[in-house]
DNA sequence: TCTATGTATTGATATATGTCATTATCTTTG
DNA sequence: CAAAGATAATGACATATATCAATACATAGA
């Protein structure tokens, strides 16, 4: 993937754009591209901030990034992992204009910030692109009751379970894998202390469910990581 | 209110409609009424049930409706209650026409029912009125994001206060209010058992925070209350 | 290489919360 | 009005989970 020559002749060329971008014309892609920022994240970094302006629609071209919500007591949730190519674009968009949640690269990243006025031009003037973008909006609240479910009504088993397959099916996809993600971060996708996600790994550990070796997970009984997934 | 006589001329003069049909002209006004059914169900009916297919945009024309997710064990998380004049529409319509959540009549209620494809329609020609959908799906989504520190990083009596908040400025608009939530709904709504959330109502009692008689709730000391949500 | 710093791990303990059983209270209905 | 069924309330207890403290491990600098 040489994305990096292509992304340099716009977004026309570029094999790397969000998918609803995928029905604009070449004019549509141009004057995006007329207001268009690369810009590359270390890991670590802080992309933007909840409770600051939102005045970009923000795509991810490299990396990955975690979104989260800043909680009360410096306790953050995490709402999602998010990899390339997927945009990130919180509700304040249409609403107040603000950041609702936080986004910090997990992963050397890049990511093309695209001025707010001309995606909410696009929406206004083309309506399969503006189909497309609800589509996005409807599929992410999709996963958010999901997470609701999980979150709110599994025991730490079942939380720690959705993660590792969140992580599997979803972030990574692979199964041995390797994530560049603390400890304290599967804490808070799940929403536990950081010392009972790791108990809850050891555990999974010692019955031969998942293999851990530092950062690498392997999950190696899929039936019963599913099956305590369901059973809470 | 005599709205009875007023939806029968139809959505042009209906003063029930929600605000997001405010910027549509007579065309498209009269191509709902069209499409458009009435009808009244009984305190205690399901209007939809989650899993079942999406068909309807639904517009709450009078009474009130709880819409919550059914977990696992015969849990159920209420996602909030939705008031006249309001619609209730689930992120389904843009993703797998299903429903993703059950709503049910708390209180005698009266709904219209459009065709989906007509309020598609709307979407697609009407610039304004994607935008107005938009922005209610997007301060949807922001109060998801309170509801999830709530529920995951407060506790019991955090939530709780929470849910008498949400009741009195949100729900009922007063202070006394008497509400035809269950003590179960309560406990639905703050993802607990329906004994904890009595005891933590005894106890806002007991300390002169709140004054319950049956279904009826006052919030007695205000200050106090805010301070148990914000402090979790 | 050694120290310093952050992260991961573990165990002991405190606390929050759920479950179960029982009784009380209210509502419906014959 | 009485009986039956639902909902509410309470207490005793079990369990899930957080917190605290100590230790181990890794990693980055000096």
């Amino acid at each position: 993937m040489n994305q990096n020559s292509q992304y340099i002749k716009g977004c026309a060329v570029c094999q790397d754009k969000s998918d609803i971008f995928g029905g604009l014309c070449l004019t549509e892609l141009n004057q995006i591209d007329d207001k268009r920022i690369e810009v590359h994240f270390k890991a670590g970094e802080l992309i933007f901030k909840q409770g600051t302006p939102n005045m970009h629609f923000l795509c991810l071209t490299k990396g990955k990034v975690k979104t989260y919500i800043e909680g009360y007591n410096d306790k953050n949730l995490i709402l999602g992992i998010v990899k390339p190519v997927e945009y990130i674009l919180g509700p304040g968009i249409y609403a107040d204009q603000m950041h609702h949640f936080s986004a910090m690269a997990i992963e050397d990243s890049m990511a093309c910030l695209v001025d707010l006025a001309t995606f909410k031009g696009l929406i206004r003037t083309n309506p399969e692109f503006a189909e497309d973008f609800l589509k996005k909006v409807s599929l992410q609240s999709i996963y958010n009751y999901e997470l609701f479910i999980s979150l709110t009504q599994k025991q730490m088993p079942g939380r720690i379970a959705d993660v590792l397959l969140y992580m599997k099916d979803k972030v990574y996809e692979s199964n041995p894998f390797r994530t560049t993600l603390s400890r304290q971060d599967l804490a808070d996708m799940s929403g536990m202390s950081k010392e009972s996600a790791i108990r809850i790994l050891r555990e999974f550990k010692d019955e031969g469910i998942i293999q851990v070796n530092g950062n690498e997970f392997e999950i190696i009984n899929m039936e019963h990581l599913v099956k305590i997934s369901q059973t809470g």
